[in-house]
DNA sequence: GTCAAGACTTTGTCCTTACATTCTGATATA
DNA sequence: TATATCAGAATGTAAGGACAAAGTCTTGAC
């Protein structure tokens, strides 16, 4: 008999943390893709057999597996098994600031904050779903990695982030001052497209010569569905592009 | 006491359908949302009193429910009940092709072939997963909505799909044909950016003066992570956006 | 030797039950 | 009156069992 046994991964369960057992589940065997253990093509234990191994029901594995899915970690085919997914399918998070980005790449990001003040937007604030008097926090930055610039930013805030300073957006940028507020965006809606730069953004970017901006606006949401930003940003063309995994839900 | 009953939509449930019962009240449920039988903010029947009168487990109506707020159609917090979700949270399916979505818009797409060989190339064929000298059959092809030109379109696909005609493309388009070999792409890879246009595609495109074009290059997978198409396209940035929703996973 | 039927493996669907956690609102206490 | 506690309502987590469906592989018949 040919017995293609699939490697097995060490996983530790610990009944008392208040982290999901599923979900506990997910991380370890996902780290087990992210560092190589296991790697794309190879069989995956079946769920039957990693259940009665780690004495958990068949359903929370299930739930753990099917998390791992749904980040294109697995593929699932009945009859067939479970098997690491093709690397290119891989999905990490999608809704990241412009910072983390450049950070994740081992570039340095930076950010002057060119003006940070309360005004009235009705595009803004209808994207926010506010009165289109509602006063606003508008922040206007450049954002550079490695001291080049790379894009030239506006978000517009809801009234209950006007605390938020200027020397906050320059150390940690927009994303972590919401985090910091306890605000986390979890999805939303871009609308990508390209145009010349204004003179105003040659100057900010840095642009010479015929070279296009590619812009995007974005309407972020945290898990209730409240609007928590709103930015319309445009970057050097030549510098920057936008990856994303897209998928049929 | 304040009953703020919730709308009982009413839902028929097959059992003998091959289609999952869960499935099946999703796509019911959804379906009220759709025309606003149900309307954002409003509150969800609970899961408990869903599942006792439509005769069916808990679990069941909960991977309904499941399948609901991954779609961005309804928001769950514990404690407080299911509501339908803002719309503006809304997800329809993500991977369509550029034909459907301007169907969708209500305008009339078509396309002209430019060319269709068989070809290798070695970028394409490193997306596709396959040797770099593999033969590719390899379309190009301009997009028109309502006679004008927006998209300039390169796809190179595997050979097994090298009886795709001519006449195909023009007629019901690219995803079309890949449907009708039993092909699904479900999840791709995209790169999206912007530059100044060619000569040849200022002709295609019908460029005038200085303005630049979208591009976007997309690897396409199948649900078991199989490269089914590669393509690299640049779309006039005056008459077109990329409209896309993001999020956490 | 070839092809078809059936056994086996694995994931998919569905049910029942139990208890935990979180938030709201009402009651009781200071 | 204001605060703290508690009950209720809703979703979240977890277990265990049963059967269905899809795909592979072996076995058996011709």
């Amino acid at each position: 008999m040919l017995c293609v046994s699939a490697h097995l991964v060490t996983v530790e369960i610990d009944r008392d943390s208040p982290v999901p057992l599923y979900h506990q589940l997910a991380e370890q065997l996902s780290g087990a893709i992210a560092d190589g253990r296991l790697q794309p093509g190879d069989p995956f234990e079946n769920e039957v057999a990693l259940a009665a191994r780690l004495a958990l029901s068949r359903p929370t594995v299930r739930r753990a597996i099917q998390e791992m899915v749904d980040q294109g970690l697995l593929v699932r085919r009945r009859g067939l098994g479970t098997h690491v997914a093709n690397r290119k399918v891989h999905r990490r998070a999608e809704l990241t600031s412009l910072w983390d980005d450049l950070r994740r790449e081992g570039r340095h990001p930076s950010s002057s904050v060119v003006s940070l003040e309360t005004v009235t937007d009705e595009r803004a604030a209808a994207a926010l779903d506010l009165p289109a008097d509602s006063p606003l926090l508008r922040v206007v930055r450049v954002r550079s990695a490695d001291d080049a610039p790379i894009a030239y930013l506006h978000n517009w805030l809801p009234p209950r982030f006007s605390d938020v300073t200027r020397e906050e957006l320059e150390e940690t940028g927009l994303y972590a001052a919401l985090r910091a507020r306890g605000v986390k965006p979890v999805v939303a809606r871009q609308t990508i497209g390209a145009r010349m730069p204004t003179p105003t953004e040659r100057r900010h970017l840095g642009i010479r010569g015929q070279q296009p901006v590619l812009t995007m606006s974005r309407m972020a949401f945290d898990a209730a569905g409240n609007a928590v930003e709103f930015g319309d940003h445009c970057y050097r063309a030549e510098d920057y592009s936008i990856d994303i995994m897209v998928d049929e839900r």
